[in-house]
DNA sequence: GTTAGCACTCTCATCTCATAAGTGCTAACG
DNA sequence: CGTTAGCACTTATGAGATGAGAGTGCTAAC
């Protein structure tokens, strides 16, 4: 069924409104703010049928409308005006990225801050999956203490390390072989590739199989995601909204941001196809809360994925400015990170 | 003036009472379940008088009493009775940090872990300042894409690691090469004293000058704080407790701890005399929110230090627990690590 | 020094009541 | 047939009012 031209306007008013107050929208104050040409009484019949429709809910019977997630999801799909930031906040941006490290855990950091910062809302972000990233480099050093130190970085500047225990009688000169024949035989190989030549890397060291379990069993965790790549910003911004006086709420809130294991699954199912991921209550996503929304997208430069990033706020969203949010600031990281690549080209055909 | 041995025992009683129930204390509850030789109002007088010492407040004429911190601070030193942990508690100590990976920030992370499990208490750490530490190795390793990473590790096993930009034409024999005079010029150095030889080592590299410029300028970042070596664990357990059902002390606290800054400032100003530290509310430390206490232990091992420990949460604190658990970890943490290190020499001797 | 007794204070939960806001419905209008 | 004015109905909200309960301070007697 198509919906009335006035319908839609008039749920657009509703969304637009309470995103904008918290207050539930009463058929008098569109008629007098938003459309003068009309009577209450017609808004009033209108808003009736957009409730049977399931757009609307009330709380009560003399409370006004407040809209659905059928209703918040269409508004954003169809009804949601777009318009892009303001010169400060694409300045922001601009300045927040400029002469950053470049690895990913600093990334993912001023990513998120960027992104809680501009929403006003708590946001979290997590890196690259290491699963399927590829060992650029992979080096053992001597720590001179019984132990080595085990680095490798990935194609998209992941960085992983351990401590290995070395056996006696190992030298470093021993170690320094150690680590050439492990570059060779580990460089290129995509971390989740690694168990697959397990035996047959074993095979090769007769004299430190030991140290290679060690190696090998390290190269096999760094797959695995880890609590400390999610990373969490603004967590006291939900006070900034008026839902979040509520105790309750609040509670429930802060129970489900304080476990890292559950905020990587609910951002952290990858659909690449979608750039932008809204979850709208527990409709979409079981984990996440009844009364709060995530908007999440995944930023990929030059064919390598920079992670998920998202907000996560009450229902009552501002979607539209979350949403231009990260859409800007994945084309700020697509910028910069293109361009250093393209840096980094140049210099490679140069050597 | 010397306190009378009733009134010790009344104000214990009076503290115990209430950080058990988090209830005010009345003469009557005393006299009926812990006096029961005195009348309710023999308590009252010596109630009255407590209150004109300063030890205890009320909320209002009918409220019962509740303790000032003051009589919280003399219940620590001298009131309350000490005891150790449960065997089960005992037990989960010495698990968690069997077979542990021995770098800084996964110890940090779950020490943290255990001391919030353990007193169902939100707690903070923060790893040794990496500003006196020693470089034990330091190294230089290629990416192939215009960059290298630098990799250092320290006397106390603290990580840090950059990327450097590699100038056109530099390749890979003369990154090992300088990979190699950075490690004679810099092993053994403190972070501290980069700075102090800074002009002496640029001195020696004529070609490399901007390499070496940028392996000192990572090298002096490592001096400075992070806020990533703050860890917070159990923000959710402040829930637990009933003086944060009211919204403005989560608010307060959600805050406070939202702040790496400020929570590196409350637990960080380590004074290396005192092992176990107490904080309680603004009196103690003004960052400290008024109703909140701070407890805090500062670890060591074989010389080493290994952070900063404690818990945050209302200033009604099981005083008696989180000290008893801080103590129990350091002991633990003491075992393991002294154990390592006498692993490690062994092995040093036997090289 | 201790205690019984009692007046006093203050909180807390419950109830009532009036007000305000908003709706649904009906009947009239163009 | 869509639109509108009018009105009865529902519900939240905030302001008293009230009574019970808890605890204290004080006084006078032991």
């Amino acid at each position: 069924m198509k919906m009335s031209d006035r319908k839609r306007k008039i749920l657009q008013i509703v969304v637009d409104e309470y995103i904008n107050t918290a207050v539930p929208v009463s058929s008098k104050s569109i008629a007098e703010k938003h459309l003068t040409d009309v009577s209450s009484a017609t808004v009033r019949n209108e808003l009736a049928s957009l409730e049977e429709l399931g757009y609307l809910t009330q709380f009560h019977t003399s409370g006004g409308r407040v809209p659905s997630p059928q209703a918040y999801r269409f508004y954003i799909e169809e009804l949601m005006e777009k318009g892009n930031l303001s010169e400060k906040d694409l300045d922001y941006i601009e300045k927040a990225f400029a002469g950053k490290s470049n690895d990913v855990e600093h990334l993912v950091r001023s990513v998120s801050k960027v992104i809680s910062e501009l929403t006003d809302y708590t946001s979290v972000g997590i890196g690259p999956h290491a699963d399927e990233e590829k060992i650029r480099n992979i080096a053992l050093l001597s720590c001179g203490d019984g132990n080595a130190l085990l680095v490798i970085v990935t194609g998209a500047r992941i960085l992983r390390d351990s401590f290995i225990g070395i056996p006696e009688g190992m030298t470093d000169e021993d170690l320094d072989n150690a680590s050439r024949v492990i570059a060779k035989l580990f460089e290129g190989k995509a971390l989740s590739e690694v168990k697959d030549v397990e035996e047959e890397v074993l095979a090769e060291f007769g004299q430190y199989r030991q140290v290679m379990h060690e190696v090998i069993d390290a190269l096999k965790s760094y797959t695995r995601p880890r609590d400390e790549d999610v990373v969490l910003t603004g967590a006291e911004k939900i006070f900034n909204h008026p839902e979040y006086d509520d105790i309750d709420n609040v509670k429930n809130f802060l129970t489900v941001i304080s476990s890292k294991d559950k905020l990587a699954e609910i951002i952290g199912d990858e659909n690449d196809e979608i750039q932008i991921n809204v979850k709208i209550g527990s409709c979409d996503d079981k984990d996440v809360p009844e009364d709060c929304s995530v908007v999440t997208a995944t930023y990929s430069a030059g064919g390598k994925s920079l992670g998920t990033y998202g907000v996560i706020g009450p229902i009552r969203m501002d979607y539209h400015k979350v949403i231009t949010v990260l859409e800007n600031v994945g084309k700020a990281l697509e910028g910069i990170v293109g361009n250093k690549d393209n840096k980094d080209g140049k210099h490679g055909k140069d050597e």
